[in-house]
DNA sequence: CTACAACCTCAAGCATGGTTGAGGTCAAGG
DNA sequence: CCTTGACCTCAACCATGCTTGAGGTTGTAG
């Protein structure tokens, strides 16, 4: 079990490309350090962050949205249960509203689906996010 | 109640940018004819494309298959309760199973909370769709 | 010593879903 | 007649999430 992994290894061991981990070091979501001959090092550490940041743009996150979560990590060590469940939590949350909006889109089209209407003062799939919505009754039905 | 649209009023009326139904042409999503003066004239059957535009989207699809899915509409006649019905089923059953990979994706991270593991070999969260699952129990648990 | 795999940087490219801007035309009102 | 707003085309640009390629270096095995 080696403390230190090339940039290949952790490819293979995370699954991602090294192209992949070049970009997000780019991005700010990995680090590494450098060999005497310039190649990047990375601690075991980066394995974990590797799958949280799979995981997280599972949810659909942005990766943007997944560096300011992962920048309150602590930045030299492996993540933590406590870190890990902190993520997780605020993650699942975030999920939970993204089924609830696909839910009521479903039940918005089974409730349409015949009727195809999609009126745009009326029916609630259209006026979801309209533009035009009114306050009236089901306007909040559906959104975005 | 006019039978011909400037490419103005459909944008005011659907609620989408003009550049956006020239680029929704540009993809073969909407048609139009055009006028003496060259300038874009619909029928009212757009107002309801770019409806149906809309509501596919959030159900998560992209613009071609949307494309692919309105080549199956009459080319030139407003869209039937019958035509919606069909393609409302099917984008249905598509978020059905968007709305299922999800939901097991919170699960799986309901469970794993606390647990911080997110193992290689054993997490269910990892192996979702793992190059290096195995036919293990839960390796199916999260598809992507 | 030489070859070859793995690594490096930097720029460009791809796909998606649009928006923005330049430069020009068309139609209606004063 | 002249202005104004709505329209036209075409090209370039934006953001996201990567991949690909060119041209050069490093490290290890035979």
């Amino acid at each position: 079990m080696q403390s230190e992994l090339s940039v290949g290894q952790v490819a293979e061991r995370s699954g991602v490309s090294v192209s992949t981990l070049h970009f997000y070091e780019a991005k700010g979501l990995i680090r590494s350090w450098r060999s005497d001959g310039n190649q990047r090092r990375y601690g075991r550490d980066v394995l974990r962050r590797v799958a949280i940041i799979k995981v997280a743009q599972r949810t659909g996150l942005s990766l943007s949205a997944i560096r300011d979560a992962l920048a309150t990590l602590p930045p030299d060590r492996v993540a933590s249960t406590d870190d890990w469940r902190r993520l997780s939590e605020s993650w699942r949350d975030e999920l939970d509203a993204r089924i609830a909006r696909l839910t009521r889109l479903r039940d918005g089209l089974d409730g349409c689906i015949g009727c195809g209407c999609l009126s745009l003062k009326l029916c609630p799939l259209r006026n979801a996010d309209d533009h035009l919505a009114q306050q009236g009754p089901g306007a909040a039905m559906l959104e975005r």
